[in-house]
DNA sequence: ACATTTGTTCTATAAAGTAGAATAAATAGA
DNA sequence: TCTATTTATTCTACTTTATAGAACAAATGT
């Protein structure tokens, strides 16, 4: 299990809990990376990768409360940690360093 | 083997490739990644991962002549293929795009 | 209780990532 | 032309990531 790099769907589904804050859970992460993404996966890929992720430490789990006016189990919502937020940020400015180093990919 | 997306070092590699144009093979993709992107890895990883590559159509390969004034095995040199600059482009585009909807990661 | 809805877990497999030893090919010198 | 040296690729084995979809679980309303 590395900690050093994410795998490539390991940084699309930390990318989209960021982006859906309060409300990122199992189904609705794989509705955003269909929408955010272009991404159709089945739920038990988004599952696999929530629980590597939480076992590295870059997400963190909880469950929801019951009884939101409607049937149906509880969401496990997940949040980012601090960690998972430097591994971002550093993946981020790899990317954008080596791009400035091609004169075909460099951004600007 | 999937051609809509890289996964996380094969992207890596593709990248290098370009950075190296015409020298890039083996062993200087190999130190390419240790210079530009501080990831130490085996030979037997960055092979692995070009033939992946070239079988997908992302690069190809030829081998360079010998008597170089030196000795050694002939060099099988990659270039990149314009299916291959596309997925690069595409890669970026698509990073681009989403960290732009995530506040704590949008460049400038 | 039972059906319906919503969501997670479980199981199995394919693809990607990784290491390092084994092997091959080129050159130079004896 | 053998042999040593150098340079580089191939081969083999294994771990980690990625993926699908069925099975299962829990909440609500009737």
């Amino acid at each position: 299990m590395s900690k050093e790099h994410l795998g490539e769907f390991e940084e699309l589904v930390l990318l989209m809990i960021m982006l859906l804050k309060e409300e990122a859970y199992g189904l609705a992460i794989r509705e955003a990376l269909k929408t955010h993404a272009n991404r159709v996966v089945a739920i038990g890929a988004v599952h696999g990768t929530v629980n590597r992720l939480e076992k590295k430490g870059f997400i963190e789990s909880h469950f929801g409360e019951a009884s939101d006016l409607r049937g149906g189990r509880r969401k496990r919502l997940f949040t980012i940690t601090a960690e998972g937020k430097t591994i971002l940020e550093k993946s981020r400015d790899a990317k954008v360093s080596l791009w400035g180093k091609i004169p075909e990919l460099s951004i600007q």
